[in-house]
DNA sequence: ACTTTATTTCAGCGCGCGTTGAAAAAAGGG
DNA sequence: CCCTTTTTTCAACGCGCGCTGAAATAAAGT
């Protein structure tokens, strides 16, 4: 892997790696994003290094200065970008009969986050150590600007409680799947997740909660 | 959540360091363990670093090799130590009426991480990044020694996944409670908690689950 | 073709990390 | 009291980190 050291002298015929632009179609940026995503991902915030990262994307790590001002840009352009609009999630979960809300929740969630492999919700899990702000921006996201509207519309008996609540087993669906990688959870496939995490969220959102 | 516990030995005074053995009282230890137990929830194993440790506990950063043989060692000793014995636990589970079985797990478990200020259970999940042991040990003692031994008493209905539900529900209200503090549910009192979450506990371990 | 601009590599700086080994100071036994 | 053992401090090592500035090269503009 590291391959390094002044030796002048020897078998060394491989050219040294050429400078300037790099052939057309190729694209930098990109490759860095996705592989700060999955190093992000795989090592957290602090483990993973700018060395490392671009290494992967077999780049130079200056190019993560360049192109992103440093290892925190990268990290807040790769990982702290969500994988959906909050307006268009907040409509698609509001369009249908609210008893099937709690469905609903969870084939949009699965959809998403199985979308990105499930890599970008353990990124965030894995970063909310290294930054206060994910914690911030998971809160922002899932509770204030997803459930909490949701659950405005269907109920006003303590809404903050049942978006808290909805957002615990949700989270913790995430956990187990994405993160923690418990089976046969983590390999069941949405159908089945619906016809057992439904119930109970659509219980947190309009049930008796005592 | 300036959440400041335990040892208050944190005002050491700038008297000229003297060296050699500490006057007797002082259990450097125990100072050390304490510590890392809250630096190691802060800001996780890699951006803990062993400078920042020692100087909380007022101590030369050498003694965590002395005392633990290094980073490593302190950070098994202090966070990967859970703090109930499984056998325990699973006993209290079992005392009482299985229809009661989604409370008294609500119960115990929040009562268990409460006492630790919910530092051990946000220690445990923030360290799934650098060591990929504590995702194992937290499967090994949620799902395999406590859950699947529980649900076995109640059914024979797919126990794998009632007990990965269950988990799911579980760690998600600890992450919402202790790691990500999401309002109000962080500060509910344990009655409410229980009215609010044993149903579904509940129906994920004895209900119809489709 | 020549100039300009965008992109990339490279050498290396300064820093803080975990760790080490020797020396110093207290405690304990004869 | 001296000698040994235990505990602690200190200075410093080697390493890898994020980051920088200049040089090199490809692409684009004219």
């Amino acid at each position: 892997m590291t391959h390094h050291g002044g030796v002048n002298e020897g078998t060394r015929q491989a050219e040294p790696k050429r400078r300037g632009r790099r052939a057309g179609g190729e694209d930098t940026k990109a490759a860095l994003l996705a592989a700060a995503r999955e190093v992000f991902v795989e090592r957290g915030y602090e483990g993973a290094t700018v060395r490392s990262i671009a290494a992967r994307a077999g780049v130079d790590p200056a190019m993560v200065n360049h192109w992103f001002g440093g290892k925190e840009g990268l990290f807040v352009k790769a990982v702290l970008q969500l994988p959906i609009d909050p307006d268009t999630l907040v409509e698609r979960l509001l369009d249908g009969p609210p008893e099937q809300l709690g469905e609903r929740i969870v084939r949009n969630f699965i959809g998403v986050w199985d979308a990105t492999g499930g890599g970008q919700f353990a990124a965030l899990v894995r970063s909310v150590t290294a930054h206060e702000q994910v914690a911030g921006a998971l809160h922002e996201f899932i509770v204030r600007t997803v459930l909490h509207r949701v659950v405005a519309t269907v109920t006003n008996d303590r809404p903050e409680l049942r978006a808290t609540l909805a957002a615990s087993q949700i989270v913790g669906m995430g956990m187990v799947r994405y993160v923690l990688a418990f089976e046969p959870l983590a390999s069941t496939d949405v159908d089945t997740m619906v016809k057992a995490v439904a119930p109970n969220l659509q219980r947190y959102l309009t049930g008796d909660i005592g």
